[in-house]
RNA sequence: GGCCCCAUCGUCUAGCCUGGUCCAGGACACUACCCUUUCACGGUAGCGACGCGGGUUCGAAUCCCGCUGGGGUCACCA
């Protein structure tokens, strides 16, 4: 059976979208999943290709952020860019040691970047020259764009289309000359039909396909055409792509129909097409960076004080780039600068990108799962599925037609899940290694006592960065503990006995546990033999030593809670709180 | 506006191809109750959809047509 070769080709001008990660997952699933269901010596193949055609857009950084990212999901890509990444999965945790890479080029198919193939585009480009199946054009961005608006204002659709008077020889001449031109496509006048996989069958009638561009008048090929050259040369068997590209497709398949290869002669193959729905924000506009600076703008605008948030944002942001900001629905804030914004002002900024669901402490194996979900799914009502599933459940007879809207909420919900599934031992591993990168306070948590901290937060906690807010109360000195008034007057003033006497006659009962026995078990004994000793609810017990060590009155369980912190700091904690209230 | 695609609970969806087993199943969210030292977790129950109008048929969520609605796309961006 013949190989199955899919590629995802990301367009390097910004971070991996939620959506493009989605495409990568479905291109990687269906190329195992296909090629085992071939059986036999039919392989595999997933390959990562850079589209980096737009010099002005594309960078390093970039391209660095998306392998990295698609590395960290579990997509790993057979052919493409090498590099090293951290091996994952097997036991929830990364391992150290060996950094495995991925990528490489065992059939000889690359080089993987664009911008590093232009000499095998300008052969094909040459081919049709010759053949007048292309041409050059030396339209100016002015022209054209007054032909479309003249286009516009009769109501009319603009086509360019090379016209009877065109003088074919006087053109390639001044290309010749070396006069700066775009070549274009000559098109045929035939209709194009595309066997999608999803959508079936559709026609495209010729007088809406027109002669676009081939190669740029900077040299470089659009992506029409390098698109279709490198997923022939690639041997691309099947394209799964969004559906915004459907459009595209009878450009493609027409360029397919007039090209045969340099090398071999043969002609071009039409790969399978299979055209995803889209994805789209809860209010169904489009997920894109900019609804991160709207949330930013709209908190902001309710702040009292602008003048310091423009403080805020220096030096990523000027006090003026600040104020056009705040007016102008469209302008961007630096990256940077949206973060301390947000963190500022408390605001958990939208998750857009791969990187943003990272830093927020989300699972790689649960956004996949999820991303999964969103346009495909098994058929049945299994919803909860890893990545070996999809690599063999996964085909393109159950991908939905229907755009649908990313329900942040049943990400959550699926990732608080996985949390609680996790022993507080993996959880800890994890939780530590996320942190590493994104939570320097974590870090003042030891090793033995990170287990107790993942018991205590993981059925609060929805993300990592949940769990950590789970025990923000352990990140302050114990003498900087701000208490929670109402919590102060409910709890520890009012009641008979008051709560601030219970709790100076607890106080002793916990100091008697020894440090090196300052278990959660133990504590939890200490304070149920006192309640029981007193004929107290637990409530009237618990609650001021709650307020006491947490400043609130609503915390995980308190033995947990006084052994994070430890023997010296919960005594040190209920001697403050008495004095500070007596 | 032209062209193209789509249409089941608030959301993601199963069912549609091969009409009857569907007064439509699951998940998230929401509501109530139980559990409980707070908050959670957990448990139980509930709310909730075939966009509209025509056909075809003994029978339509399922097939056909129209309407309406939503989306995509119309670059020397990808």
């Amino acid at each position: 059976m013949p190989d199955v070769i899919t590629r995802f080709a990301p367009s390097p001008t910004g971070h991996l979208h939620i959506g493009g990660a989605r495409t990568a997952l479905f291109c990687w699933a269906f190329a195992r999943a296909e090629a085992t269901r071939r059986g036999g010596d039919a392989r595999s193949t997933f390959l990562l290709r850079v589209e980096d055609t737009d010099q002005a857009r594309s960078s390093e950084q970039a391209v660095a952020g998306i392998l990295e990212d698609l590395a960290w999901l579990g997509i790993h890509w057979d052919e493409g860019p090498r590099v090293g990444v951290a091996e994952r999965w097997s036991d929830g945790a990364t391992k150290g040691g060996d950094r495995p890479a991925i990528g490489g080029d065992p059939r000889r198919v690359g080089p993987f970047f664009q911008a590093q193939r232009l000499g095998i585009y300008n052969q094909s480009i040459d081919w049709m020259l010759e053949r007048d199946l292309a041409y050059p054009a030396f339209d100016t961005a002015e022209e054209l764009d007054a032909q479309r608006k003249a286009a516009a204002d009769r109501k009319q659709t603009y086509r360019y289309k090379r016209d009877a008077s065109y003088g074919r020889a006087a053109s390639l001449a001044r290309l010749r000359a070396g006069e700066p031109c775009v070549i274009r496509f000559n098109n045929p006048d035939a209709p194009v039909h595309v066997a999608d996989a999803v959508l079936g069958d559709i026609t495209f009638e010729p007088e809406h396909i027109d002669d676009f561009v081939l190669r740029k008048a900077d040299g470089f090929p659009t992506y029409h055409f390098a698109v279709v050259i490198d997923d022939e040369l690639m041997g691309v068997t099947h394209i799964l792509r969004g559906q915004e590209h459907l459009n595209n497709t009878p450009r493609h398949v027409a360029l397919q129909r007039a090209l045969r290869r340099t090398d071999t002669d043969q002609p071009f193959r039409t790969p399978v097409y299979a055209h995803l729905p889209l994805i789209f924000n809860p209010d169904g506009s489009k997920m894109s960076k900019r609804d991160k600076d709207k949330a930013a703008r709209d908190a902001a605008k309710k702040a009292s004080d602008l003048a310091s948030l423009s403080a805020i944002v220096a030096p990523d942001a000027s006090a003026e780039q600040f104020a056009t900001w705040l007016d102008d629905k469209r302008s961007q804030l630096p990256t940077n600068a949206l973060v301390r914004l947000a963190a500022h002002l408390s605001l958990d900024l939208p998750e857009i990108e791969v990187e943003d669901f990272r830093a927020s402490g989300y699972l790689p194996e649960v956004l996949c799962n999820y991303l999964a979900l969103l346009g495909w799914n098994p058929g049945n009502d299994l919803e909860k599925f890893d990545l070996a599933f999809l690599a063999t459940a996964f085909d393109l007879d159950r991908i939905g037609k229907t755009n649908s809207k990313f329900d942040r909420d049943k990400l959550r919900a699926f990732n608080a899940d996985a949390l609680r599934a996790m022993t507080p031992e993996a959880f800890a591993v994890r939780w530590r290694e996320w942190a590493g990168q994104y939570e320097p306070r974590l870090a003042s948590i030891p090793d033995n006592t990170l287990p107790i901290a993942a018991r205590a937060a993981a059925p609060r906690a929805s993300t990592f960065r949940d769990a950590v807010a789970q025990i923000a109360f352990a990140f302050t000195e114990d003498e900087a503990l701000a208490f929670d008034p109402a919590a102060v007057q409910k709890v520890l003033r009012k009641g008979e006995p008051a709560g601030l006497d219970t709790l100076r006659d607890l106080a002793p009962a916990i100091g008697a546990i020894a440090a090196d026995a300052f278990t959660p078990e133990a504590i939890d004994a200490a304070i149920k033999l006192f309640a029981e000793s007193r004929s107290l609810g637990m409530g009237k017990v618990a609650q001021p030593l709650r307020v006491a060590l947490t400043g609130t009155s609503v915390s995980p369980g308190l033995g947990d809670v006084a052994a994070i912190l430890g023997r010296g700091r919960t005594l040190a904690r209920i001697e403050r709180c008495l004095r500070e209230h007596a």
